[in-house]
DNA sequence: GACCAGGCACATC
DNA sequence: GATGTGCATGGT
């Protein structure tokens, strides 16, 4: 057993299982991971929100509304307008090249999805994993601020590992399952809200005992 | 007021 | 390839 099937164990213990990810379907998970691009998930439910009062999670009434209006209601997600114009590209991505069916997207290979996100302008790594993983449910690790801390505080990968790095490591240590990376990612989030911000706190985390004998590495 | 939050694109060297 | 910068709100 690897590092990361005990952290996991460990997470699981002290949080159990976190639902992630919240929204009521693939569309809305979509829209929820381009506003939570470096934002707080508080910010971007009051955006949720406002869309939903105006009745526009869904793809048919969203592609009707203009850009400007929709960075206006999106407002407390922060980068609004750069937010709004993202979503746009998506809708714009959809329409163009798969008769605007989520259906037909999700219908590519896990790899081939990735690569097709990746193609939009303002979805990079994580915003396409997390639309892989939580949106079409099929397998990705996705990695994230508090991923990349976890692991390198812990000594399990170098500091200066990149995305892809620290992705291949996760997923070279644990079964390609669905609803493990679904509940482990979760679960690091969750662990990296309450100890592992920039200013550690290791006292009571549920994996103090997997830090390494010579402390964190508070330098991160 | 400073610092932070479930990133990304683009410019420049 | 590495490094720096703009984007922006709301909580602590």
């Amino acid at each position: 057993m690897s590092e990361l099937n005990d952290a996991y164990e460990q997470l699981f213990q002290a949080y159990g299982p976190q639902h992630w990810w919240p929204g009521d379907s693939p569309f809305e998970i979509i829209i929820g991971a381009i506003l939570t691009q470096n934002t707080n998930w508080k910010n971007v439910e009051r955006a949720l929100n406002q869309l939903r009062e105006a009745d526009l999670l869904s793809l048919s009434s969203l592609r009707k509304t203009s850009v400007e209006e929709l960075a206006e209601l999106i407002r407390s997600a922060g980068y609004y307008r750069q937010k709004a114009k993202r979503l746009h590209n998506f809708l714009h991505f959809l329409d163009e090249c798969y008769e605007g069916s989520l259906e037909l997207l999700f219908d590519n290979s896990v790899d081939e999805l990735r690569m097709e996100l990746l193609s939009i302008n303002g979805i990079g790594p994580e915003t396409a994993d997390s639309i892989v993983l939580y949106a079409a449910n099929m397998p990705t690790f996705v990695i994230d601020a508090y991923t990349a801390r976890v692991f390198v505080r812990h000594g399990w990968i170098d500091a200066d590992a990149r995305y892809d790095d620290l992705k291949q490591y996760a997923e070279s240590q644990l079964p390609r399952d669905m609803q493990l990376f679904n509940e482990f990612h979760a679960l690091i989030v969750q662990v990296g809200k309450k100890h592992c911000r920039k200013s550690p706190d290791c006292e009571n985390c549920p994996l103090s005992s997997m830090l390494p004998s010579a402390g964190p590495y508070l330098d991160f």
